[in-house]
DNA sequence: CTATTTATGCTCACATTGAGCATAAAGGAG
DNA sequence: CTCCTTTATGCTCAATGTGAGCATAAATAG
């Protein structure tokens, strides 16, 4: 039984959150096609002609929207019937693997294509200017009225300890990492716009909460189908990977200021670092050398220019630039 | 251009890597058809059946060899063309995904399935008893011939460097992590039979190198198409989570010794433990909880039952075991 | 010249880690 | 029963790493 799976024909797509840093802002490369929801650009994995994946998607994107990407890795790959709960005809089964991306900021000029702030799409992931306001109070009393809703008391208690960790409550600390834990919390509590959607779409009413005036503005700027997950997947899974791989540097310039860097890992992360002590772990690391060149526009003492040593990547089995504590 | 993607089927297959641990050693589920190569169990996807990519994994492992996979996890998703180079009919495209599981080794029955020591697949990876003299002897003496043979100085030099931070060399630490990326290096090498194997299909002269008098024996047990690879991607993958992740726990019985669980974060690591420090990380850890029973069987002083304390989930962010320090 | 801004060097308390000593409690050999 | 071996468990100590902040240097703006 089941072993003839070709009744449903299979489409395979390719995702890609592709992520630069600009004016100290990570920035996600989306589509809009008219009348549609704002996307992930995607495109089908052409069987016959893509030899990889990962070369299927460097070769759509660079068609879309004119963006060579640098380096890529893959994140995921998402294939639950109904991915997209409004359309239920029994077409083809889509199945979505996901790529997060990383390009130096260049100039793209393809329609169709924008750069926006990644954290207009997770405001609440940004704390580098201090824990945002919306976080521990909206969101927080928000989830706290959802959490009073569940079935039992022990699920109640659940919930509590679920949204205590991931949003750093109730004596946890805040783990930049958990992008995508936070996001489906806040999925299932229905305090974003795709959980009423697809609540919807599927028939059922969407999770009430009182603190919500209407069910309009809900938490971020919302994208097609499962594409803020699948973002959210990358935003974690890039943060947490600057701890031990130099992948930083592919959204830098060839050289740059220490400051600089930490800048950059800073928006990445959403987190203020202590700049003596992140000086002190990038040197330490040899994650870079001097140039001996000094830049100028600091607004202060001018700053040494770095660049980055490849060689650590012989030298040591997991370099990465390490968050030295957040000064809040 | 290559908007339609249907010219070609496209089949998606589901890939296991399942593993338990018995007797000190992690073991691997593995199915041998008759004259067929020994492979991971693997099953397509029933795109309208299948809910979930998981629950088309699950349904059929447990109809092929029945048994019921606990914790699972997504690895990757494999999708060359020609991941089966002695297949070079235009047929359909395969995709496979693959899992990674953990069962409690339980009796299994069915047909055309066996646990195997993981170990077999991959010998230089279990450095418990020391190093293995394979590791710096054999492997060593031909993966410095394959250096030498390099197109050019650099690519030599190169080839030096991976060589000496993979397998722990010239003053490298042994990273039990890499194992996916020792054995691609093995691979390139030609010093793993699937190298030959895929060579010969390609029609071009598998690598020679003179330190293996004959094609035949080289290092470990071979398996079927990439499944080698994706075993050392589960393994490489599972030995970083449970750093992170109190995953060891699916794989103990529901109490157990301290020892009994560095017994088992060994095997899967491939390292020993400093055993006093081992069980203080764990005790400061929260990890466990005392049972006040008292186990017999140690061979020497009666040893506390322990068992894992679920409620660290909910209170550190990222419980896992830590490795402190391997004694050689 | 002075205040402000950023860069950079250095210290110090504290926590974590690697390594080992010492003692306790079982079983087996004689 | 005593001694020896084996495993369990508590504790110490040095080395290293981390968080936080002081102090000074070198630019610019007013």
């Amino acid at each position: 039984m089941g072993m003839d799976a070709s009744d449903t024909s299979i489409v395979v797509g390719l995702n890609a959150a592709i992520v630069a840093v600009s004016d100290e802002m990570p920035l996600i490369l989306t589509t809009q096609a008219q009348d549609k929801q704002e996307a992930l650009p995607f495109g089908p994995l052409d069987p016959q002609g893509d030899r990889t994946l990962e070369l299927g998607l460097r070769g759509w994107v660079r068609e879309q929207t004119g963006v060579e990407l640098g380096y890529v890795e893959q994140l995921y790959t998402f294939g639950d019937r109904n991915r997209d709960p409004s359309q239920t005809t029994g077409g083809s089964r889509v199945i979505s693997v996901a790529y997060l991306a990383l390009v130096r900021q260049s100039k793209l000029q393809a329609p169709q294509a924008q750069w926006r702030n990644c954290y207009e799409f997770f405001p609440w992931e940004d704390l580098r200017e201090g824990r945002p306001a919306l976080l521990d109070e909206t969101t927080r009393s928000c989830l706290e009225e959802w959490s009073r809703q569940a079935p039992s008391p022990s699920k109640r208690q659940q919930r509590r300890d679920r949204m205590a960790i991931n949003f750093g409550w109730r004596g946890s600390a805040w783990d930049s990492d958990r992008v995508l834990d936070r996001y489906e919390l806040l999925y299932e509590a229905g305090l974003v716009q795709e959980a009423v959607r697809d609540a919807k779409a599927r028939g059922r009413k969407a999770p009430s909460l009182s603190c919500i005036p209407s069910g309009e503005a809900l938490l971020g700027r919302p994208l097609a189908l499962d594409h803020r997950r699948i973002l959210a997947t990358a935003l974690g899974r890039l943060r947490g990977k600057i701890k031990y791989r130099p992948v930083v540097f592919e959204l830098l310039p060839d050289t740059f200021t220490l400051f600089q860097l930490q800048r950059v890992v800073e928006a990445l992360s959403g987190v203020r670092l202590h700049k003596q002590n992140f000086r002190r772990l990038v040197a330490k690391g040899g994650l870079v050398e001097r140039t001996g060149q000094m830049e100028q526009q600091t607004g202060g003492r001018p700053a040494e220019l770095f660049r980055f040593r490849r060689e650590v990547l012989r030298e040591r089995p997991a370099p990465g630039v390490g968050l030295p504590g957040l000064r809040v």
